[in-house]
Parts: structure tokens; sequence; C-alpha cells
DNA sequence: TATTATACATAGATTTACGATGTATTGATA
DNA sequence: TATCAATACATCGTAAATCTATGTATAATA
């Protein structure tokens, strides 16, 4: 168990989520914004990343747009609009799982009966 | 994104969260223990069940025992003391997991600067 | 000049949960 | 009594997601 397998299943709704928060982003650019905004806890890596963003674009839910920075490439990703649609979806999903599994793994009562 | 993806990495915690919390359990028991107590919200399949019971018991941090019931058979799992500590640890590390992702997930203030 | 940071990308391996399937007993009900 | 649902175990093959490792290249800095 640890971090990476935990995020299975979160790093597109995070990354969804970050881009309803900002006009746009690119890769490296979100790695670093969940390293420093996650206090080091998340990093994501480029093996996951690209694919993750590559598949959100796929599936028409963020558009990249490639810009030329000097002689570097940046390839800029933002949400299209059944992508806001999925973001608000995903992340209500996701934060009813997080408090499912929180009321699951916290201490909770004793009405529990066995399976007869 | 459904729940079985988001439930990778979690299974395993939340298998010996419940048995910190019992002297004992069988397989069906666990099953029926989830769906009950998280209100229909996550199923647990025998496809994911069984193969991460065996994997616990092949780690060390569960043992079974087959008890007869009439003419069936039930398999008690019970945490060892390695797995009493492991769940601990991995209890820990979920909780943490989900308060990060919340705190990214969730508004924040806007304090972030682009990088440059 | 060498190293670190920036910035993209992919191939292959690994892990994990699920769907489908199988066996068998028990209890309810038609 | 026959049938179906529930109980109870198990495994195989598949799909999905992330990581490691690797590769390319530019920019900044020591």
């Amino acid at each position: 168990m640890n971090n990476s397998e935990l995020l299975k299943g979160t790093l597109s709704t995070l990354i969804l989520r970050l881009l309803s928060e900002h006009t746009r982003l690119y890769g490296y650019e979100i790695t670093q914004l969940v390293k420093e905004r996650s206090k080091e806890k998340i990093l994501i890596k480029e093996g996951s990343l690209y694919p993750a963003l590559h598949k959100l674009e796929k599936d028409g839910l963020v558009i990249s747009e490639q810009v030329n920075i000097g002689k570097r490439v940046r390839r800029y990703y933002k949400l299209t609009p059944p992508g806001k649609k999925a973001t608000k979806v995903y992340v209500e999903e996701l934060q009813g799982f997080l408090k499912t599994i929180e009321e699951l793994i916290f201490p909770y009562p004793d009405s529990y009966e066995p399976v007869k």
C-alpha cells in the first residue's frame, strides 16, 4: 500500500478539479501545483500525468493548445464545456466516496450484529 | 470513474480495519458488513474479496481457520499480531491520504501563483 | 562545464478490482 | 416437491490505472 495505489481513481478528478480553478494549466505546472498544495505528500509522476491528460483529451473533457516559449514547447490544457460538467459530477462522486470510506474507517457505533 | 476504481488501494485497509473491531470475520460476513455500514454504497465483490483475503494471509497479516457449520464450510479470518500493527499504520496512512485529497479537492485560498 | 530544473512523451511492468463462472448447502415459497 | 434466492467458498482472465525507466531537448545556475 502506498500513495500511488491510493491515488488510483482520483488522479483524473484531481486534474479536472485543478483545471476548474485555473483558466489553463500545463503538465509540469500541474505536478508542481499538486506537490505544493499537498505539501509534498502527492507527487504525480510524468508516467501518470501525461497518459491521464491524453485520456481526458481523448474523452473530450479537456482541450490542449501548444504554445512556444522561446524554443521550448508547452502544452496548455483547459476544460471543455462537457469537461466542466464532468468535473462537477466526478468531484461530488469523489467527495461522497471519501465520506463513505471515512465512515467505515473511523470508529462506529456498536450497532452491528453479526450475520446469523 | 466509478467506485471500483476509487476503491483501489483502500480495500485491504478496509478489511484490516473491520477485522480490528471484531474477533473474527468470514468472507461473506465482510461483504455484508461493508454493504450495510456503507449504506449499499460499497459492494465488495467475491472476485475482489477472496484474492485480497488470500493476499493478506500470504503476507501474514491475517490467519484463517475453517469451521464447519453443518455441512457448510466457513473460513474465519482474524488479525495476527503483525496484522494489528499493520492495520494501525495503513489506517493512519489512509486517513492522511483522504485528508490530503480533501484539501486538494475542496476550495482553497487563492494564494497560488502560477509557475513562472 | 556540469548539474539541476523545466517540459514533453511512451513502453513495459505491476497492481488491483471486477465480471464471469463454478461448486455446494440452506431456507423459503410456490 | 420443485424451484429460486441466499449463503459461502473459490479462481480465471480482463481491464484500468499508475509507476519505473527511459528518451529527447531547452534553460538556468553554480
